[in-house]
DNA sequence: TACTTTAATGTCAGATCCGACATAAATTTG
DNA sequence: CAAATTTATGTCGGATCTGACATTAAAGTA
């Protein structure tokens, strides 16, 4: 199935740069999730220069430490939608975003 | 009700850069909103300069009409998620797409 | 080591989103 | 102008996402 295709690949300690040319994704597949775990990588990194727990950092923007656990695993249950979100709420520019989808 | 004050707002015919200053919108729900019609105009640019009708797009991305012409209009009932998708979908690239974000 | 704090994982009800359809409005074309 | 094409708007069932909770695992501390 392909969820669990996905989330194989995504738990399994890949880095940003190669989620690429494994399995059987399609392209656009796989520049999604690769960009997920950009953003994932970069909520965890504002999050900790923040000195937050994972619980704190729930707090902060209006939801809960397993959520915010799985935003920063990049776990197929959450959206680029709710990471985008997240970051505005603690301060994050559009534009500083778009460095990260730059270096994705 | 706030989903019908996004509404008004975003189909009202805001330009990209000034979403911001008007309601009671948080300053998160204002660069979500600012976020969301910048891709929306991107969208627009693609289809358009592929010469193609939101029909034949949708066709292109698996989705409907009636949705793309929601893409576009930045309407409440989209996420980013579905317009990102919908970009990589066509080729284009997350770098490409923070420049979108840099405009933003 | 035991204790404390933090992070990871699984589940679920309610909320939100999506494609599709119908239909209306607008635009283009002949 | 009328016909054809394209775009906009409203709605809805099914699919997906979200916050919350429970529980476990891991990391830090005394």
């Amino acid at each position: 199935m392909k969820t669990a295709k996905r989330k194989k690949l995504e738990t399994a300690g890949w880095s940003v740069g190669d989620a690429a040319d494994v399995l059987g994704l399609t392209p656009e597949e796989e520049t999604y999730i690769e960009t997920k775990l950009a953003l994932a990588k970069k909520l965890k990194a504002v999050r900790q220069s923040h000195k937050l727990s994972q619980a704190a950092f729930a707090k902060r923007i209006h939801s809960s430490q397993s959520r915010v656990a799985k935003m920063e695993a990049g776990d197929p249950s959450v959206t680029i939608d709710l990471m985008m979100r997240s970051l505005f709420a603690v301060g994050v520019s559009p534009k500083q975003i778009g460095k990260v989808f730059s270096t994705a």
